[in-house]
DNA sequence: AGTATTAGTGTATAATAAACACTATTAAAA
DNA sequence: TTTTAATAGTGTTTATTATACACTAATACT
């Protein structure tokens, strides 16, 4: 490193991909640009970074100004960077990964937020910038990160049934499981307790609900 | 994303964490700082970003300029962006994870570059900004590629015995491997071939030499 | 009372991982 | 030339984990 550049620094940006399951589909946050480039077109939700500001603050600071939510978990992605992804210059995206719970949105369409909407990750329209790839990476993301941690729980409700667990693990892998080895496998991981809590009204056997240990992320050797 | 921010962008560096086995032991490069903050405190090599330079692009070039070396391996590490991390102003540091052979160092004092030197990882001495943080996550980033994918190639010479392969294993590790497992699963993962080489002059029984199929990055479905 | 619907459970087999010790081949020394 | 030191190379047994697979249980609804 040397002392402080002479040359202009690049722009930099922080865009966040926020997952969500949704009418048992898994769905991705995109606004409306209000302005060009790509004005009109679905994009991330993303901020310059203010002076100062670190990459994580602009990602909640976006969450929260253009889409209007909390998050229940939040990591950092990928850098983005390559030379002419931003037309009006070279622009750095710092990506985050996000998930949040159906039931904590609270998005309206009447405020004064960018439209903000979930898209299913299957039917994407085209996006503005390099946003498909930043997608396409947080999904893989997403899919690994179940295979090792315990994050699914940012996406379900604090008590939950067994078939919901599954559920949410089926739709983002995109393939069924088997309900027997399935909860063999999770409850041997030790990361979740029943509860008195029982699920009724389902016009079939109730469920017996469940709730995880911790709601901090931790890493396991390995469950997929 | 708004127009173009009217408020001053942060600096962008590349840094990168460069990883070799030597004497057995693996090594991260680290070079002199020859001006302040950190005057004299080793650091890993790293430059600010040009104008319209992509952060891999400046990556290589501090590999080239700084420490005049060529990787046989290098991937996105992280985006480093707290507040505090460079007493100069907001700096982010976009890092990445290099791999070298240790016959391709082409290192030497007497040049311009700054004093660029191998350290061994676990005597590490107190480094120049956040740098040792960066360190201790390409440690787990490199422990975690070994285990899933064949970037080891790029540690190694084109033919190699198999105790080569599994000294690597160990040492990036830290732990003793059966030999008779560690054969038999990297051979049915089918991406070394054995040759026609044979190892001599050990004043033990010759080993005969394998090779990678392709030295190009490719992943596995689960090694370690 | 009967039907529809989802919850909940066990076992057998296959695949993978882990533990473990001796023989083979060369160079060097005696 | 024999002996010694050093590392290469090889199989089997056991434990663990993954996979495949089908029926009974409990409730809501008619």
């Amino acid at each position: 490193m040397k002392k402080q550049p002479t040359y202009e620094s690049p722009y930099v940006t922080a865009d966040t991909v926020i997952f969500t399951i949704q009418d048992n589909v898994l769905k991705v946050l995109l606004i409306k640009r209000a302005n060009v480039p790509f004005k009109g077109f679905p994009a991330l939700p993303g901020v310059f970074l203010l002076k100062n500001e670190p990459a994580r603050e602009a990602s909640l600071r976006a969450l929260k100004t253009k889409a209007g939510l909390k998050v229940g978990y939040l990591e950092q992605l990928y850098t983005f960077d390559s030379r002419h992804r931003d037309p009006r210059g070279h622009t750095i995206s710092i990506t985050y990964f996000a998930l949040v719970r159906e039931n904590e949105l609270k998005i309206t369409h009447t405020n004064n937020l960018q439209s903000p909407e979930f898209y299913p990750i299957k039917k994407l329209p085209r996006l503005a910038f390099d946003h498909k790839d930043i997608i396409g990476l947080a999904l893989m993301r997403l899919q690994a990160k179940l295979g090792y941690t315990n994050v699914v729980y940012s996406l379900l409700p604090k008590y939950f049934a067994f078939s919901e667990l599954q559920k949410a693990y089926e739709i983002i892998f995109g393939r069924k499981l088997d309900k027997r080895n399935f909860r063999r496998k999770f409850i041997s991981l030790g990361l979740i307790l029943p509860t008195r809590q029982i699920l009724r009204g389902t016009r079939s056997r109730p469920a017996k609900l469940y709730e995880f240990k911790s709601r901090k992320p931790s890493a396991l050797k390995k469950f997929f």
